[in-house]
DNA sequence: TCTAAAAACCGATTGCCTATCGGTTTTTGT
DNA sequence: ACAAAAACCGATAGGCAATCGGTTTTTAGA
């Protein structure tokens, strides 16, 4: 799954504000960017449909919020990148863990 | 970065046989996958430009070999897609350890 | 040295995805 | 019922992998 610079801001942004309808992510995200509330509506629903936020329909507008955290999307996004090179079939995260812990020297490993 | 499948087949061959030229990865991949010689050298060439092989002239023909083992790649692709998420500066790879070994169980902490 | 074959190189096309909006339809509150 | 707000649809542009055809360069022999 492939994560745009807008797609990452959003991602961001919810993990402040806990909940926000697509007006609201445009103030504080879109116009200092000019981008228009369509933008930033269409990344909430591509974000919607990775199902990394979630929405419920707020009276009128739909309110979005995160549905994974900042270490579970991090888990994920390792998941995805490693998969393909872990045969382990079990949990690539851990495989990739173990993987690439070798590149880390004795004093990173302590700092984990 | 991003990378391909046949990329990842590709670099995945030259885990195994440490150095071929296009014809022989060829022979061995692209055969079976029904990929003419071109594909090979192109997907090659990229690979060569994003630094995940290096080559030499060998006579005539370029002959390939991996730049990065598996480790080194897996640590790569982690630090790449989750800088973004991680302000450490220092070792994003660290950073990402971290972040995502709140989603282990301690069963998993000890394999590792 | 000249030449045919092999290899490298170049350019184009397709397909997929993000970013970006304009415009249309649907919903909602008055 | 109607105007405003929000959602939805469709289109375009840009980037990158995959895929080859065709051209140029290199190389090894005759």
């Amino acid at each position: 799954m492939q994560l745009g610079e807008l797609e990452k801001l959003v991602l961001q942004h919810f993990w402040n504000v806990k909940e926000a309808d697509a007006k609201q992510v445009h103030k504080v995200l879109g116009l200092a960017r000019g981008n228009s509330l369509n933008t930033i509506q269409s990344t909430l629903d591509r974000l919607f449909k990775k199902e990394l936020l979630k929405r419920t329909k707020q009276g009128h507008a739909y309110c979005y919020s995160a549905r994974v955290d900042r270490e579970g999307l991090i888990a994920q996004l390792i998941s995805n990148v490693t998969s393909d090179f872990v045969d382990d079939g079990e949990n690539s995260l851990i495989a990739a863990f173990s993987s690439a812990s070798a590149q880390l020297n004795y004093e990173q490993l302590d700092t984990l």
